[in-house]
DNA sequence: AGTTCAACAGAAAATTTATTCTATTTTGAG
DNA sequence: CTCAAAATAGAATAAATTTTCTGTTGAACT
């Protein structure tokens, strides 16, 4: 005899018909980005933790989830079946899966990146990986702290920074003015639209400061508004990739940045990591 | 006494005093291999398979274990004795331990990096470099190559890629757009100027692609011109920064990638990494 | 060959784990 | 604001796991 109460088909996963229900540790995680609107608020905290902490996740019990997360264990069953798993153990599998299938690979990648015949996508990855850090630490070591409390003192005392950069330093100019305009200082980037540039720069006054970047075939209009600026006595902070670049005699600080470079493609990590420096020492110094 | 081994109080130990039981799965397959020979039959039986099968001997339950081994439950405990541990899940704790070092949580890769300590220019340049150098280690680990081959394949296959970030992605965006206009593919950097984002996007074409890129906040155009690209049937490359963004689900291959942060500033080395990697794949590919 | 003792298999027990159930709380609709 | 439905916490239950125990086997030594 059945309950005559209307428990039409357990709980019910969340769409009516559900017959693909995720085989994948990567399927998992579509279907909980997916359905995450839709999920109640304590559904929504384990999912949350089950992405955020993966590992835990897969060999934790159910209950050491559950104390970790802050849930009920019950909970976690109820996750589980919210996407049509009969119970936690199947989603616990997913999980699992993805441990095992990051292990073997890691040591023969390895080996084929050395022999530099691969121009395999994850094989360039590992490259500019490895380039990248290399040039982080070559940062590290040669960036004199004195330069750099210097470059903050001076973009401190600005009343406005102006940016410029072009081609491929223009990602620096464009995330050094996101990073100083979100914390609340005046900034202006010369993006140089609709051809206005020279105007542009009739803007700084005389208590600005001027950050530009410039690379390689170094553009000519960002070396000649350093100059300029440099010549009406503004600070100009300068980050360039060679001691013989213009941008060394027309600046007031200069810094060198050797970026990583891959196949005549040069990378902007070591840059840009320099200019965060530089942002955030401005914001959080005393 | 003729026989050292033979000890009279509980099966114990191997060794007459051992004091130090392994804590590590290197220092347990080293005491395995060590005491080998001094193994009975059915112990050397599992100490083969514990060793050939690390994998399944960490996640698999004893009585799996036991039946794949072919041996008794009871010779595994016994087995575990035998190192001198209490019980059979002591040793598994070690083999699970090797499945997490080796997907080594972003969290612990970056205590060393915490927003502690001086806050001067260069002791937050350190720490930067420090917070890129862990991001870009994790993002070599985490990316899965086969992704970033769909990436390439369908961004090879596009008549022209467009491309739109906003705020903090902006820069990637940017650097996007400069290395594949440079190596000479046709590109299209959807930027709002004068406020025609919108007009922008009716320029994307049946046979072209999309590149989008969007962290935290996600900035709601952006995610609207995924959502609207993919519907049409076009692919969609997003590079995001939580399996939980509106992204993942709105993009035909999508990447996650945790930048490093230092006082709530965070980086976007990594992503530059991945945005270089896809345009180089694409220009070197064979 | 007989004796002795560690090693063993298998069953039984103890413990832990996963799941179900129900009273209660929360949520949302009218 | 009221009520119905859904979601939840926590206890109760069921299932599985791990561990212990016992009688037996097999090998080494005398």
């Amino acid at each position: 005899m059945a309950k005559p109460i209307s428990q039409a088909a357990k709980p019910a996963p969340l769409e009516d018909a559900e017959p693909s229900l995720p085989a994948t540790y990567e399927e998992m995680v579509h279907a909980i980005s997916a359905s995450y609107d839709r999920l109640s608020k304590r559904l929504k905290q384990i999912a949350g933790y089950s992405l955020d902490h993966p590992n835990d996740f897969a060999i934790d019990t159910i209950a050491e989830t559950a104390r970790k997360a802050k849930v009920q264990p019950s909970a976690l069953i109820r996750f589980a079946q919210a996407f049509g798993f009969d119970g936690f153990s199947d989603v616990q599998r997913l999980f699992q899966q993805r441990l095992l299938e990051a292990r073997p690979s890691y040591e023969s990648r390895l080996a084929s990146v050395r022999d530099c015949g691969e121009n395999t996508p994850s094989a360039l990855l590992d490259r500019f990986v490895e380039g990248n850090m290399a040039a982080l630490e070559h940062l590290r070591q040669e960036i004199q702290p004195k330069k750099l409390d210097e470059a903050v003192r001076l973009l401190r005392q600005a009343d406005v920074i102006h940016i410029i950069a072009m081609r491929r330093a223009f990602p620096l100019a464009a995330y050094f003015f996101y990073l100083v305009t979100t914390m609340g200082r005046r900034a202006q980037l010369m993006d140089s639209v609709g051809g206005l540039g020279r105007e542009q720069q009739v803007l700084i006054g005389p208590n600005d400061a001027l950050f530009v970047a410039s690379f390689s075939s170094y553009t000519t209009e960002v070396v000649q508004a350093a100059e300029k600026t440099l010549r009406r006595g503004i600070p100009v902070i300068a980050l360039t990739d060679h001691p013989l670049s213009p941008l060394t005699t027309n600046s007031t600080v200069c810094f060198h940045v050797e970026d990583a470079a891959v196949h005549d493609f040069r990378s902007l990590g070591a840059s840009m990591c320099l200019v965060q420096s530089l942002v955030v020492g401005l914001a959080t110094g005393n």
